[in-house]
DNA sequence: ATGGTGGAACGTCCA
């Protein structure tokens, strides 16, 4: 099974390089954030003329996810929990794999309601999926979790160090996220890649610089990871004209759907 | 503390 997890910044923005990226990587299950769109203006079509059921859940402007599969789905739950009313996460089933699919708020400085709203995001995962799933299934949560857990997944530790995305509470928050028996499959099977990075911001020319951060992960219950092959951040999406400021992250088990 | 760029939607918020 090929899995792919990929911040958009606007399906309608980026509709040719989702094509691209359905021909050309063709996943079994992509998982999408930062949609951006209303449900009743999202692209089906795109993705059922390239062989895919998708199933969203969007609103105006912000957030928004979708997950699109080769594999119809078993089940669909929608706002998973109390997020006030951003929607930002999805869940399906596809065969006997259960696929979260999460855009994690991006906070705000310490202290503020943004910093405390992120926070309690992943508390509320966490609680989540202890409460209605199990790690002795095969489970994926994957998505833009907006924190890069290790000094060697930023650009520069001591300069971010109290910055959003790299404070030790939201650290520390992943962790125990992380904790309950999730594995980082990315960080497990390329423990030496030198700053993996999966985004880079549009401003300061970021990317020239490689001023990134590792902030999107595929995470699988122990069940699954067993499966895992290889994992891999492609770099080459962000270089691309009018790129989305994340790249795909692929991941590949050995693991047939049917 | 501010500014840098991009998307949505068309003034301003969010990332």
């Amino acid at each position: 099974m090929k899995f792919i997890t990929w911040n958009i910044n606007s399906i309608r923005a980026r509709t040719e390089h989702l094509k691209a990226l359905l021909s050309e990587k063709s996943p079994d299950v992509l998982c999408l954030q930062e949609t951006k769109v209303r449900d009743e203006e999202f692209p089906v079509e795109i993705f059922e003329k390239a062989g895919y059921y998708v199933a969203f859940s969007g609103q105006k402007a912000y957030n928004g996810v979708a997950i699109a599969s080769k594999f119809p789905f078993k089940g669909l739950k929608k706002d998973l929990f109390d997020t006030n009313g951003q929607k930002r996460t999805i869940e399906v089933a596809i065969e006997n794999v259960t696929v979260i699919n999460a855009y994690f708020p991006r906070g705000g400085e310490r202290g503020s309601e943004k910093f405390f709203y992120k926070l309690e995001f992943f508390q509320k995962m966490k609680d989540y999926i202890s409460k209605n799933h199990s790690v002795d299934e095969l489970l994926l949560l994957c998505g833009d979790f907006n924190v890069a857990r290790f000094e060697n997944d930023v650009w520069d530790p001591e300069l971010l160090r109290n910055e959003p995305g790299f404070m030790k509470e939201e650290r520390d928050a992943l962790e125990r996220l992380i904790g309950i028996g999730l594995s980082d499959i990315f960080a497990e099977l390329n423990p030496a890649a030198k700053h993996p990075f999966t985004w880079w911001d549009y401003r300061g020319g970021a990317f020239k610089r490689n001023h990134g951060m590792r902030i999107d992960y595929i995470l699988s219950s122990h069940t699954l990871s067993e499966y895992a092959k290889e994992c891999t951040a492609e770099r080459e999406w962000r270089a691309k004209e009018k790129p989305s400021d994340h790249i795909p992250l692929v991941a590949n088990f050995e693991l047939s759907m049917i």
